[in-house]
DNA sequence: GACCAGGGGTGCC
DNA sequence: GGCACCCATGGT
């Protein structure tokens, strides 16, 4: 949680407080990530700003962020925080656009790899835009489970406008995830009217409960330590399955080798970069991934962005 | 009206 | 563990 203090200015009455990011890091190629949606519900971005609203302990922080010089991160606090708040909402900064990986473990080979190279030179800088909280990871995996992402990014507006709060700021509103407090207290039918499926409400509710009786919780898998073991214990839960289990140990546990080989986005992708004219089968993509050895989930992610 | 979409559960072998 | 089958719902 204070790894990352070297790396920042820290004063209460700062206007900005700037983040130091590590090489390499391009601001822009990760903003466009973050801007493949217009859907989005969870942040604004206008003209290269990020505004958000941060979610520390309950407590809620309205902050822009942005980067003038494509490199270090701005933070503006639009929110009265206090000093250890601000600390946590950096932190929280910090891990959403993974700034403690050291990729230069994942360049050395990936621009020699036929099917990375391209990927790699043309998104250079970019890193896998996580979701820190366990819950939004859960229910946003969960929501784009065998669905189109347009209708994805639909039902997961409606289930944050409707469980979520949100703070107004000059005429915008800006949300947070609805907590699993409140989620678990739900039965299946509330969410029927939103579009979700029942099985997919069951599955949103169940974990909320987990959660909301401490038995599952980020500390608590990350504390089982073997990657294997997590996975399991996540796959044990109803509604998780191997791709879930992978797409959350990849963008909220961050595990560079978590792997969600199941992706249909994934296969669309290799499907262009191998130039196949279809699919390519579950042993073809274990062949072509065999060099990507620890580093699978940065493999995904800029494959992932390949597909435009 | 097919077919597809950033899968998962269940039952069977 | 591997496989077939069913499940829902909106987009195209």
């Amino acid at each position: 949680m204070t790894n990352n203090d070297q790396h920042v200015k820290l004063e209460s009455n700062d206007a900005y407080i700037w983040i130091e990011t590590p090489e390499p890091f391009d601001f822009m190629v990760n903003l466009d990530y973050l801007q493949r949606n217009p859907k989005e519900c969870m942040y604004d971005i206008t003209d290269g700003i990020i505004t958000r609203v941060i979610d520390i302990a309950g407590e809620r922080v309205l902050v822009r962020i942005d980067s003038p010089d494509n490199r270090k991160l701005r933070v503006q606090f639009l929110s009265d925080a206090s000093l250890p708040t601000r600390k946590m909402v950096v932190a929280y900064i910090w891990e959403w656009f993974d700034l403690s990986m050291d990729l230069s473990g994942f360049y050395e080979w990936a621009q020699y790899d036929p099917l990375l190279n391209e990927p790699v030179e043309r998104f250079y800088g970019l890193r896998i835009m996580g979701i820190p909280d366990l819950f939004e990871t859960l229910c946003w995996g969960i929501l784009g489970q065998q669905i189109n992402l347009g209708f994805a990014y639909t039902l997961k507006r409606q289930f944050v406008e409707k469980y979520g709060d949100a703070i107004t700021f000059e005429g915008m509103k800006y949300w947070s995830f609805p907590s699993y407090e409140s989620i678990a207290k739900l039965s299946p039918t509330d969410l029927s009217d939103i579009k979700m499926t029942i099985r997919k409400s069951e599955y949103i509710i169940g974990i909320a409960q987990l959660m909301a009786t401490g038995q599952l919780a980020k500390k608590k898998l990350l504390s089982l330590g073997d990657f294997k073991q997590i996975e399991n214990a996540l796959v044990a839960i109803r509604g998780i399955g191997p791709w879930t289990a992978n797409y959350v140990m990849m963008r909220c546990l961050r595990f560079p080798n978590a792997f969600p080989i199941d992706d249909v986005g994934l296969h669309l992708a290799l499907k262009q970069q191998m130039g196949l004219g279809r699919k390519p089968t579950k042993d073809e993509i274990r062949k072509v991934s065999v060099n990507w050895k620890g580093w699978e989930a940065y493999a995904t992610f800029y494959l992932w962005r390949s597909k435009y």
